[in-house]
DNA sequence: AAAAAAC
């Protein structure tokens, strides 16, 4: 059966930009969130990468916008979307945007990186939709330039990222100055357990909506393992790379440093290769990515900046160089390939030191990636008890446990079985404020 | 343990 955006309840004005902006059937996503938020329900939305999540919130919170009688204060803003690297936060902005030329709604995005002197001024005016990286956005409420106190919708892009450790401080601080009575839509392509909880908190009475099981890659990606030592991988790389000279590829590494080293040591051997990473300006980041979407370059050396949510068409191959520590990171980087319907070619290439993370990798995304070359490494004694044991992944130690009482608000003391589905507490029926009150 | 995110 066929749906349409047009059936999702979305006005005339909307669909005929959708329509402008070359978007025909709407995705499976799609299909079940933009309903659901219309309705003014909070949502946790689950889909695979490449899929149109952005869409997903995007057109119906324009659409409330839109029919919102509310005019925003000076200095307000209306909806808050926050995402984890400043390239997306621009890419959100820019697909809004693209909605929005038939209406008076104003987008208005800030990230770090750039001058705030622009972003004060444009917030003077207010604005209907921001878009922001928390760093900056904090930087701006210190300058009194925003209040957010008018915004009754939050958005988390890569939600599981925001409410990880590197954000959650950011994003307590950034959900108790919107208004309590906001609606609040969080998206993923993935959810471990221990974030979903946290999430909870965040939502009041919250639908649902997962495509697939959180953690699935996208289906049209076709994926590989290559067992070599890892000082054997560049020779590698090199050679598939240039088997290759018309293709686009991103390559992944665990740190800056190595992926600058990587990239050089490329383009020495004739590659036309760029790096992006944080260590590098805002300017340079831009740049690296506009040379590989416009081809004057084929292989951009990344970090996990580039891990999520960045839509790059035509990138055919995505190179796990090094796996990365957390197995999350394996969806995402290889979402940058096979979007949007386009095939795409998963490389992930593992020295023996790297098997325990392969094999975490593996759990998550529920298959075990054919083995294209090499040896398989003898499993240790110490991972064969692991794998059979099943449970836990990520270090024994908790690394990845939320600190201090972050999450204890939920969980009552002593938090005995953390897997009992549902049945533990009755919250979802007794909705306790969301974290939000500072 | 690394990366990201403010100056």
């Amino acid at each position: 059966m066929l749906t349409d955006f047009k059936s999702l309840g979305l006005s005339d004005d909307l669909l005929k930009a959708i329509a402008d902006n070359g978007y025909s059937a709407p995705t499976p996503i799609q299909q079940k969130s933009i309903p659901l938020i219309l309705d003014g329900r909070d949502l946790m939305g689950l889909a695979q990468t490449g899929t149109g999540k952005t869409a997903a919130f995007g057109l119906p919170l324009i659409e409330t916008l839109l029919a919102d009688p509310k005019k925003p204060q000076p200095k307000g803003t209306h909806a808050l979307i926050l995402a984890p690297t400043r390239e997306l936060v621009n890419q959100i902005a820019k697909n809004l945007i693209g909605f929005l030329k038939t209406t008076p709604l104003r987008v208005t995005s800030v990230v770090g990186g750039v001058s705030i002197n622009g972003q004060i001024k444009r917030l003077s005016k207010g604005t209907d939709i921001l878009v922001a990286t928390p760093g900056r956005l904090l930087d701006l409420v210190d300058r009194r330039a925003v209040d957010l106190g008018t915004a009754s919708y939050l958005v988390l892009d890569e939600a599981d990222q925001m409410l990880d450790l590197g954000f959650i401080h950011a994003l307590r601080r950034i959900a108790g100055l919107v208004a309590d009575d906001r609606q609040t839509l969080l998206f993923s392509a993935t959810m471990p357990k221990q974030i979903n909880e946290l999430a909870q908190s965040y939502l009041r009475n919250p639908a649902r909506v997962e495509v697939s099981p959180a953690g699935k890659t996208a289906d049209k990606i076709s994926q590989s393992v290559h067992f070599l030592d890892q000082k054997a991988k560049t020779d590698f790389l090199l050679t598939q790379l240039k088997n290759q000279p018309d293709d686009m590829s991103l390559v992944f590494c665990r740190t800056k440093h190595g992926a600058e080293r990587l990239m050089r040591k490329l383009a020495q051997s004739g590659i036309a290769a760029g790096s992006i990473h944080g260590n590098k300006s805002q300017n340079q980041r831009d740049r690296a990515i506009k040379g590989l979407r416009e081809g004057d370059i084929n292989v951009l050396v990344a970090t996990d900046v580039a891990a999520r949510g960045i839509d790059i068409p035509g990138v055919s191959h995505v190179y796990n160089f090094e796996l990365p520590e957390v197995a999350e990171a394996y969806v995402h980087r290889i979402g940058r390939t096979a979007r949007a319907g386009a095939e795409g070619e998963a490389v992930a290439l593992c020295a023996p030191e790297e098997i325990a993370l392969l094999r975490q990798i593996e759990k998550l995304i529920g298959i075990d990636i054919p083995v294209a070359s090499g040896d398989v490494p003898p499993m240790s004694a110490a991972e064969g008890r692991a794998k059979r044991k099943g449970g836990q992944r990520g270090k024994p130690q908790g690394a990845r446990k939320p600190s201090g009482g972050m999450r204890s608000h939920g969980s009552t003391a002593g938090g005995a079985n953390d897997n009992s589905k549902q049945a533990r507490r009755p919250r979802r029926r007794k909705p306790q404020g969301r974290q939000s009150a500072a």
